[in-house]
DNA sequence: GTCTATACGATGATAGAC
DNA sequence: GTCTATCATCGTATAGAC
């Protein structure tokens, strides 16, 4: 296994320090000196400080997205197969699942997601700016193929629950954050947490809303 | 009309730049000498910048789970008198919809349920604490009462999906404001947005993922 | 190309005089 | 209650070593 670079060590010290203490919180000193590296190379590597948090942020959001988008192809291509419009619960299920089986099967993943919600809500609006720029071709995709599948609805109604959804996701995340009780000095999950559970319960939620005549 | 207090007045200009700019980008000094008051005023009168947030926060928490509970209470009154457990929906609607007539009716207190949303995910806890210790007795009624209208649903059923609601509620918030496109200079809401349409397809979104069998 | 040492201006906080 | 003065710490910028 190579030593990690320079880059690499920031952008983890960073993902970490950032989850667990917010942006401002977290200083770039404390960052580069457990990553080993010097203050400067901050800059050196990603302009500032903001810019390590974007950067940190695409590292994680692009597999994620090309998951979301890899299920969605797949959903489509049975549904054609059987003539059919895909259903409404196949294509939020290819949208939403990746998101809990992400952070189940990679709990540090949990900062990552903070730090996402820190980004939709950015009230400054750079930060809000670059994430929906990554997200935007996505959500798109899926936004089109809601509609497809609900020619019933208008499509600003489509939008809106869509939106509803994506609430309704982020906010399970928080919940998820809320149950982390390991006292504030790092993050973890408790073991005993049913993500299965939780997912199919969100689906089951999102649907009926998103179905709703 | 008396000459608002050295408080009030940072309170005042503390959640027009909160709002505008985010936490950590709205400085004290700017505060203070929009207020016409002293930088170290905020620390005698709040103890620091982040419980002048939470003084701003509750200022207009308090009144807005006023008028919830008032609702909630009414709505439980009606079905009793008519000898029948309220609805799903009449419950979600005291919640819900007393949030977008605040909006509605007062557009600068976007801005703090913009403040309201960044308390909702502070990585490190402290606000979210705050936050959460503030809203927990209204949230707790409106458990309980929909654990009463939905008997045959588990209580953690019943307490995730209204999770997921909260999460759909506070997204829309966010939509609002992803609609203002004043160029960041200040806050605005476009005139032309249906905000009684927004809370009625909220409304039945939820009421439907909450009534689900 | 990478990385370091160092300096600069701005910030939140605080102590003490009035 | 209010103000001035001061402090440690922050993000950033730059000059120069490897």
């Amino acid at each position: 296994m190579p030593e990690p670079s320079t880059r690499n060590k920031i952008m983890d010290a960073g993902e970490h320090l950032f989850a667990l203490n917010g942006f401002h919180r977290a200083s770039l000193r404390e960052i580069t000196a457990i990553a080993g590296a010097n203050l400067a190379a901050v800059n050196y590597h990603f302009g500032s400080k903001e810019k390590l948090y974007e950067a940190i942020l695409e590292r994680r959001i692009t597999p994620l997205n090309g998951i979301r988008e890899e299920r969605m192809g797949r959903v489509i291509e049975t549904a054609e197969a059987e003539n059919r419009q895909p259903s409404v619960e196949e294509l939020l299920r290819a949208f939403v699942e990746p998101t809990l089986e992400f952070i189940s099967n990679l709990p540090e993943s949990l900062g990552f997601f903070m730090m996402v919600n820190r980004c939709i809500m950015d009230s400054s609006g750079v930060q809000r700016k670059y994430f929906m720029g990554l997200m935007q071709p996505t959500l798109m995709k899926f936004y089109h193929s809601l509609c497809g599948s609900l020619p019933h609805l208008s499509r600003e109604v489509v939008y809106m629950r869509f939106m509803f959804t994506i609430g309704s996701m982020a906010h399970t995340i928080r919940m998820l954050k809320m149950m982390d009780h390991s006292g504030e000095k790092d993050l973890a999950i408790p073991d005993d947490i049913d993500f299965s559970a939780i997912n199919e319960e969100l689906i089951k939620f999102v649907t009926s809303g998103m179905e709703e005549v």
